[in-house]
Order: C-alpha cells, then sequence, then structure tokens
DNA sequence: GTGAATGCAAACTCTTTGCATGACT
DNA sequence: AGTCATGCAAAGAGTTTGCATTCAC
C-alpha cells in the first residue's frame, strides 16, 4: 500500500481536530517534494519562490511543530545551529545523514546493521525507542583527495 | 599510557602557539570534572559558583570552539536547539547518549558493533570519518510504566 | 613592550509569542 | 457565528562580535 505523505498528513491533521489551512499546505507540498531536510529558512524561502499563497516564517515554523508533535516531520540537526526537518514517512522508512565538512555536501544512508545495533542498545537500557538521529561528519572523498594534495 | 586530558589540552594548546589565560583553564579545568556534556550556559553558571577566577560568557565560548577546532573537546547536540559540550579524550573513546524525552534524563552508552557498523557505513561511501554523533531519543523504563498507567 | 586573551555589552541569528485579521467548519 | 489558522511585528533565547583593558610571554 502506497499512500503519498501528504495524504497521510492530511488525514492525521483531520483525526488530531485540525482545521486545514493554506500556509499548513504549502508546507506540506513543499515538504513533499524534497529528498532531504531543510531548513525553516529554505522552507520559507521556498514557498515565498515557487508557492501559491504567501506565509509567514513564523506559519512554517508553527506548522512544523505540529507535525512534529503528531510525528509527520522529523527534525534533524546536522551541527550549525539550524534545525531541519523533513517528511516522517508513515511505515518508518528513514535515512541518515552523512556530512561532509569540508564542502558542506550531504548524503542520505540507510544501513540495517546499524538499526539493529541501536534497537539492541536501547533494549538493554530499558528504552523505548521512538526516534533516534544519526550523523556522521567527516571529509567526502573529492575533498579527501584535496586535502591529501 | 594514562595522561590527563586537562594535560592534554594544555599541551595541545601550546603546540597550537596559544598563550595560557585564566578563564581557558576554569573552562578546561571544569570540564574535566563532568561526565557528561554541558551546556556553555551551564559551564558558565559552573564556573562561576565554583571557579577560581570570574570568567565572562563569551569566553567560555571563545575557548569552547577554539578546543572544538583543535578537536580537544565535542560539541554535541541532544535536541532543544542548546548546544552541549564534552572533553574529547585523545585516545577517541568516547560514548553516545539516550535521551528521555519525558524526563528529561540522558545517559551514556557505547556499542562496540555500533561504531562497526558507522566506520563501515561511512567507508562505503568514501567519507573519512573525523566524528559522529549518535542522538537516541525515547523513553526510559521509569517514564514508559507511567505512560502506560 | 607587544599582541593574545578576557570581560562586558551590543549585535546577530534562529525561533517563539502576541495580537488583530482572515479562513474553515 | 465561532474558533482555529495566519501574517506581521515584536520579543526571547542562544551565540557571536566589537572594543577597551588586562595579562602572558
Amino acid at each position: 500500500m502506497t499512500q503519498r505523505w501528504s495524504d497521510h498528513v492530511r488525514d492525521e491533521l483531520r483525526r488530531s481536530g485540525a482545521r486545514t489551512g493554506g500556509a499548513r499546505d504549502e508546507v506540506v507540498a513543499y515538504l513533499e517534494r524534497q529528498d532531504c531536510c531543510l531548513s525553516a529558512q529554505e522552507l520559507f524561502d521556498g514557498i515565498r519562490r515557487e508557492g501559491k499563497k504567501k506565509v509567514g516564517i513564523a506559519s512554517v515554523y508553527r506548522v512544523l511543530e505540529q507535525l512534529s508533535e503528531l510525528g509527520l516531520v522529523h527534525r534533524v540537526d546536522l551541527g550549525g545551529g539550524v534545525a531541519r526537518f523533513e517528511a516522517a514517512l508513515p511505515g518508518g522508512e528513514h535515512h541518515h545523514h552523512l556530512v561532509c565538512d569540508v564542502c558542506g555536501r550531504v548524503e542520505l544512508f540507510d544501513d540495517p546493521s546499524l538499526e539493529q545495533a541501536l534497537v539492541t542498545v536501547a533494549g538493554a537500557h530499558g528504552y523505548a525507542l521512538s526516534q533516534h538521529d544519526v550523523v556522521l561528519h567527516g571529509s567526502c572523498s573529492d575533498c579527501a583527495e584535496a586535502v591529501a594534495s
């Protein structure tokens, strides 16, 4: 069963008793088109540029917080003091981030043995895991070569 | 060979051409006494309370940034928009964090199979790993029971 | 004596909140 | 109609920067 994330979001919002609104629709629509996490500012700029409706940055933050509380978006922190957000798929599929500290490039990855290790660790401590963030920092192959020269 | 972290810091700073200074000594001394990461504010308050010398919060941030650049402290982000810092031991020993989102409790863990998985992933992407952050969020055993009731 | 290190306060950035207006049910 | 959602602007919180002073070398 493949349900679009935005449909899932709409359903969950309705279930939570929220009304639909222009700003929220814009945020959800924009977020759905991304492959990777965006900052609130990037989201705001993107919507200003491409969106049909003008939204305020406060609404972007409000929507993101609301979706985050409902587990519909994930807050990701790649360092640099800016929160980033990405769609949280209903099936729980997710990925983690590999950041090149030299050029700033971000790659995604996903690794079953890593997930397994995390679940085991949480269990050993008696924690019920709700979310986990894994961020690897280093230099990507291109930048590592540049440094070596 | 067991070298105290503060001695290692002193040596590295000297090697980098830095002078010694009161504020930096206070920050290093206070940081060495902690088992887990602290925010700049906590560090500042702690030094104001227990330190021998009065330091400004700007110096705390400046020292932390300098130590961070030299790889002597790690910046850790547990969410909540506050950067936290902890001593980076010379041997590379480190731990990760398990945060209870209900009561705020933070536990430390360290798991070889997790580390192994991370190294493998980084290698597969051609990255030279310099640091990695793993933060697990969930509810601890006490809070999970409370929620179940 | 020279220049780095420091403390204070002001500036900045990211995020949240107050409030009047507008939109959904 | 009633209430929630929104936009704007102002407020907050955390962090950084400017600058005169102090301190290490």
